[in-house]
RNA sequence: GGUGAUGUAGCUCAGCCGGUUAGAGCGCAGGAUUCAUAAUCCUGAGGUCGAGGGUUCAAUUCCCUCCAUCACCA
């Protein structure tokens, strides 16, 4: 018997969960269901991650408290979870006041083992807001590759990584004034000082094939510590003898594991050390996405070891989902809420099953094909699975007062040899559900499916059940039926950790509770209800109407986007101002020797020095015809470096496609030197 | 840009350490059957295994290059 506690990430307290964070859902709820089966004392915890400056700028956009939007998300989450039969043992939240013990806790003993220092860093600070901006709260130019409007981290166009203060003309998105920088004391994890038992630990074989790789190029670049404090005002933790500083959510995020956990144990008398003492025998699995396994196999092992804690048996990272072989897009209506589908799909059970036909123990993205979700969950569940009972139990019912059959001594070798086969995947089917393997276990079980209607296809029972002696008890047809609907109650037993509710309605079809542990394969007096229909087939306007509905409630916000596209488009007053537009003297002007198209010119704004500009407009003005004109040129332009020499401005001239370059005279009055505005 | 992953029949995927005519489910075509929610069963068509090189007696499987897609870059 094994003592395990199973996390799955926490969901961010700021938005619904949808069909991708399902993904990992249901692959730790089947696992855990599983284990459970088997009889292990097995502990599943999770909670909404609650904390930091996105949760607090959106409370207050919705002019409510931090506490009222989390409590909020938390009950919609909690239904969402609910409804999708994700049977946490405790879903709670990391604004708790175990959570906080704990992170200070953690805290103090990191503190003690000098893992943890102070350094003045300087930051983008909001003067009008007054608080300091994580990197995706600053947006401007990028430095790269010069794309407009980029979050402070990285620019979408070019993939360009880089700090805020590199963005050019950065402005907050909080409050759109222009961020200043500013000094700022943080606090720092040593994690550089890890590297050893990181190394060591990530290594040994508690970590994918795949993600010890990426732990490696990590390893290889280096560690850097981690800032583990941000300044007021952010919704958190406030961290110990530290006035006006937090804990970064990332800190208490993963500590809300094992809060949750307390939580758990206090209510349920369960031995917590026992779990997370640093000799602890129990184990415990952490199902990620493979966005976050930075967080979970580098800072968080690294915390626990420090603060003298156990680390985790093994992280299982999984892969995105994709839809229809795309990213999930709103336009297209493919960014699907848990909600959205209950509400037009209704039954979680037909998700529950292709994610679990489809998911393997890699990191691999996984794709919900929404025709192949169609047709796969029809034609297993309802035309091959669901179909073994329909077409057998009605002769059970009538001939035989709803008994089973099952004699071995009475039972020719040819009916037992499909009781056998079942027996034959048991032993795989549980190494694959064990291993996250559930694809393999999925095609494993639907194979006995298939054999066990080719059986019934054989036997053909519909023709021995017009025969008056086939109509008594342990005849051909009794048995041919019994052996059928074993091996149906059979593989519902092995489906029950990905189908809960179907496999619950099977149970009671069978006059039974439910299936609750592997051992329930054994049971020898098997009786059937009369059968009803358990499960209806998926219907392709369902599914339309959902990407519909997606499509429609965020066609707004398409539209808004667009808006504000336009609005981007649109520069202020002090935009423009920014360009210092001069008239200004040709003074000289002549061809450049190895340019085509270039001329240079020599400027004169009448402030003591001529400036020299390349202008590509050769091909339409002979430079003896431009001297002593004036035009209008951008003083202010970065210098450029050209082959022929430095270009300390430009011109200004029209063109199109056809015609052009044509240069711009200022009107008769105009004095060399004046602003133009 | 760097790193990693993926690319096998219309669709979704399996193919371990290289070895005889490359597999499954769904879909499609033809047939059978009527117990079952037109479900089931049988038969069949469909792939130059992303492209090009190389290693080898032999490569979908190993190596290199390229192309495409995806992810990560704290």
């Amino acid at each position: 018997m094994r003592k395990i506690l199973v996390t799955s990430a926490l969901p961010y307290a700021n938005g619904s969960i949808h069909l991708g964070h399902l993904v990992e859902y249901i692959q730790t709820d089947i696992w855990v269901r599983f284990k459970k089966m088997q009889g292990n004392e097995v502990y599943y915890v999770c909670a909404d991650d609650t904390h930091g400056t996105p949760i607090m700028l959106r409370a207050e956009k919705e002019g409510i408290t931090p506490e009222v939007l989390i409590k909020k998300v938390h009950v919609e989450h909690s239904k969402d979870f609910l409804d999708f039969f994700v049977n946490f043992d405790n879903f709670y939240s990391t604004n708790s006041s175990e959570n906080l013990k704990l992170s200070q806790d953690v805290y103090k003993k990191l503190k003690q083992n000098e893992k943890i220092y102070t350094k003045t860093i300087e930051q983008f600070y909001d003067p009008a807001k007054k608080m300091f901006l994580p990197d995706r709260f600053i947006k401007g130019e990028c430095p790269k590759c010069h794309a407009k409007d980029q979050y402070g981290d990285s620019c979408e166009v070019c993939g360009a990584t880089y700090t805020p203060t590199e963005l050019i003309n950065p402005t907050s998105s909080v409050s759109g004034s222009v961020p200043i920088k500013k000094e700022t004391e943080h606090y720092f994890f040593k994690l550089s000082e890890c590297e050893s038992f990181l190394k060591e630990w990530t290594l040994s074989g508690t970590l994918q094939q795949e993600a010890a790789n990426k732990m490696n190029e990590w390893f290889k670049s280096g560690l850097a510590d981690w800032d583990i404090s941000r300044d007021a005002p952010y919704f958190g933790f406030e961290i110990p003898d530290a006035p006006g500083k937090y804990f970064y959510v990332w800190l208490d995020a993963p500590i809300g594991y094992m809060a949750s956990f307390k939580k758990l144990c206090d209510d349920k008398k369960i031995n917590f050390d026992e779990f997370w003492n640093s000799d602890s025998k129990t184990e415990l699995y952490h199902f990620i996405g493979k966005d976050i396994l930075y967080f979970h196999a580098l800072f968080w092992p690294a915390t626990l070891k420090f603060s003298g804690f156990r680390t985790p048996t093994k992280i299982f990272a999984h892969g995105f989902l994709t839809v229809n072989a795309e990213k999930m897009s709103k336009s297209r209506g493919t960014f699907i809420t848990a909600r959205s589908y209950l509400d037009h799909i209704k039954n979680p059970d037909y998700l529950r099953y292709y994610y679990a036909a489809k998911l393997n123990s890699t990191m691999e993205d996984i794709d919900l094909n929404l025709d192949d979700f169609l047709s796969r969950v029809n034609s297993d569940l309802v035309g091959k699975f669901i179909n073994i009972a329909s077409r057998t139990s009605g002769f059970i019912h009538k001939y035989f007062d709803g008994k089973l059959y099952l004699d071995d001594t009475k039972t020719g070798t040819e009916h037992i040899s499909i009781t056998q086969k079942c027996k034959d995947i048991e032993g795989d089917v549980k190494t694959y559900f064990e291993s996250r393997e559930y694809g393999r276990a999925v095609r494993e079980i639907m194979r006995i499916a298939d054999i066990t209607n080719e059986y019934v296809n054989t036997k053909a029972p519909w023709i021995l059940a017009k025969n008056e002696e086939q109509q008594k008890q342990g005849s051909d047809l009794h048995i041919i039926c019994s052996r059928s609907l074993e091996s149906f109650r059979r593989l519902a037993i092995y489906l029950t950790p990905i189908l809960p509710k179907l496999t619950q309605d099977i149970a009671h079809f069978f006059n039974e509770k439910e299936f609750k542990l592997f051992s329930d394969l054994n049971k020898k007096n098997i009786t059937v209800n009369e059968y009803q229909h358990i499960l209806t087939r998926i219907e392709k306007k369902d599914i339309d109407m959902m990407i519909e509905s997606n499509k429609e409630s965020l066609n707004q916000n398409t539209e808004a986007s667009k808006e504000s596209e336009l609005d981007k488009s649109i520069i202020s007053i002090d935009d423009f101002i920014k360009i210092d537009l001069r008239v200004a003297l040709i003074k000289d002007a002549s061809f450049v020797e190895g340019s085509d198209s270039l001329l240079k010119l020599s400027l004169d704004l009448n402030d003591g020095r001529l400036r020299q500009v390349f202008a590509g407009i050769k091909s339409k003005y002979a430079p003896e015809k431009l001297i002593g004109k004036l035009t209008v040129m951008v003083v202010n332009l970065k210098p450029r470096q050209m082959k022929f020499g430095l270009s300390e401005g430009m011109v200004l001239a029209a063109r199109d496609q056809s015609e052009g370059p044509f240069i711009l005279y200022p009107d008769q009055g105009a004095k060399p030197g004046m602003r133009i505005k």
